[in-house]
DNA sequence: GACGGTGCAGAAAACGTTTACGGAGAAGCC
DNA sequence: GGCTTCTCCGTAAACGTTTTCTGCACCGTC
């Protein structure tokens, strides 16, 4: 209210106006407020006392327009109703404005039209450089943002080109400590809930399953081997599935937390128990995982890692930074609580739906 | 592949390329993708033929530029991670990409700083509007988008403005739904967890909450009247210190659903029961809610409605649309699984952690 | 047949920056 | 002291659009 003493008709304030005010060039003006070393630091303290006293700000758009670069990285996503995406999604986020970049957010909602709109929108708005957390979307990058020459990292497991990498996560630690730790408790029979398999990190999480399975000594049967959607109402119908056939594991894998979270309420309403009945391991370790009830065990892939990785990366193809070490971004299993001995016959609860007291 | 015959030296494809190719001038070019209507069919087929073959798409930027509108709605909200504002910036984004807006997030995360940062954003991109659902926002908001001329609206409960409208909330319906619910169950000793206080849309809960128990003929004690976060940790916390304290209610009702999963957690831990020792109502309805063990009751407000009536809100301001009705957005309760009737002795769960069959 | 009106395309001026370029002054070298 | 070299500022040309304004052609009217 008081602040805005002479700046009372300030809604047009160009770097024009500062020039004025400072008493020099607009080409100073720019070279100050760009830090560019070259200017009398006299004419810099005028000209940061004009941006101060007009409360000056640089029109994104024009200089985006002149100097060719957006400060935009664009982070395409499935779906953001999925916690795990607003976790990785506010870690880009950070990271990213830390090195003087917004992000442009885009879902697919594995939805080819929106998909499609969604790379549209990145080229539209000119996009420095893109992240990619989905699937079917390759093509049409490769396509596309080779054209307009738009470096692409894909998280995880895409194409890679001159124009694209790959962020690699070591899945297989994880997954294998998951099913070592199982094993342990005396599973054999273990199922795997895996989401849409046309997703390479979901198909990377099935293999990984597939091989920490061989590695146990244990048998994958093919009818435990299913395919979700990663969501919760996925999680739900394929474990309500399961639960018709005649012969049930002891153990379930999920592909990540949110189908886990899904197989946990159809157990509820199947009125059976976890982790008396079934134990359940789910992936990513969202926040929520911690809060369900019981607690999940679950694989932890840090959000945090994948947005590091991710923006290290596009800024060494951008030229801005140095190559990192491309090491993979590394898993491990959280036990929590819904992993336990199984029953000595499991078939038992499906009849009675019988409770034991709570483990501690 | 097959497909970029002749767009090969494809990347600096601009009006002027199609204006050549088209043999038009490059004003035509630009009415026809505007689709002025004062341009001949004849050169508007040329023009768009032209478009296809070059696979050309306008300069976002440069058209911003020029025309001062950025097709750019800004929205800030408190927090990414809390599952309901995904759920709401899924359907705003939906319903401005109807009116061929697209959207600019923000997330002030409760901080100062970020909040700062996140107006100065705003500004920046030139937002053509705003849409706010977080608190501690107002007087920046004011300074600065009033001196842009930019419209915001508030959801809900913000400052009135010539700049500014609020989305109302008919908090009161739904809360009194859930009060009503409880008392018939048997319910007295109700206690609510609310959101910081600060916010608006916390108060207006909280307020709603006192004036239901009021009209029920139940009296609300202060120490039952607890502040939260909003948050899974804030839920959980708040709950723990309540029953560290001597009386306790039989049923609690939370300013938000992920306050109440915080609450069913630290019961969990606690070895109570819900809904045998403890009902709990949620607020908000988020998916989630369905998938919570047990399925929690809770007040569902459409974030649908309230991104509906944001942005033709925000259309209005701007001269686009009409002048909607500006009926608040309705709530109601939603029954599922976490309320039920009290035990005749509330305490005597506090030692036994005893269980009694789940209902149906 | 001259004249005013209308319809529609093109020329050109913005929009607010960055940056290549030229040039003025100071400093260094012989 | 004159020459070159170096600093650092200002002028002006971009960047890719939209939009105003001008002008041409055609039409109807008297």
């Amino acid at each position: 209210m008081s602040r805005s003493t002479k700046s009372a008709a300030s809604s047009k304030i160009d770097i024009r106006g500062v020039a004025a005010r400072a008493r020099v060039s607009i080409a100073t003006v720019s070279r100050t407020i760009n830090h560019v070393p070259t200017v009398d630091p006299a004419l810099a303290k005028r000209v940061w006392k004009a941006v101060k006293e007009l409360n000056y700000f640089p029109n994104t758009q024009a200089r985006a327009l002149v100097s060719g670069r957006s400060r935009l990285f664009g982070l395409i996503v499935s779906e953001i109703t999925n916690p795990f995406f607003p976790e990785l999604i506010q870690q880009f986020e950070a990271i990213a404005v830390q090195h003087g970049y917004e992000i442009l957010l885009g879902s697919t909602s594995y939805d080819a039209a929106k998909t499609e709109q969604c790379v549209r929108r990145m080229l539209e708005r000119k996009v420095d450089g893109v992240a990619v957390m989905t699937f079917g979307i390759e093509e049409l990058l490769l396509n596309r943002f080779e054209e307009g020459d738009i470096p692409t990292v894909f998280i995880d497991l895409g194409p890679s080109t001159p124009h694209s990498r790959t962020i690699s996560v070591d899945y297989q630690q994880g997954i294998t400590e998951a099913i070592q730790h199982l094993a342990a408790l005396g599973h054999r029979d273990i199922a795997f809930l895996s989401g849409p398999l046309r997703m390479h990190s979901a198909q990377a999480r099935s293999d990984a399953f597939a091989r920490a399975m061989q590695q146990a000594g244990l048998v994958t049967r093919p009818e435990w081997m299913l395919e979700g959607t990663h969501t919760l109402d996925g999680g739900r119908d394929a474990m309500q599935r399961m639960l018709k056939t005649r012969r049930w594991p002891t153990a379930i894998v999920c592909s990540n937390d949110v189908t886990a979270i899904g197989v946990q309420h159809a157990l509820f309403d199947a009125r059976l128990r976890v982790p008396e009945d079934f134990s359940l391991v789910g992936f990513d370790d969202i926040h929520l995982a911690e809060y369900t009830i019981p607690p999940l065990t679950t694989v932890r892939m840090a959000s945090e890692d994948l947005a590091h990785a991710a923006i290290g990366t596009l800024l060494e193809m951008l030229g801005t930074a140095e190559a990192a070490a491309g090491t993979p971004v590394p898993t491990h299993l959280i036990v929590r609580q819904t992993t336990g001995s199984p029953r000595t016959n499991a078939t038992a609860a499906r009849a009675t739906g019988r409770k034991s007291p709570v483990k501690h």
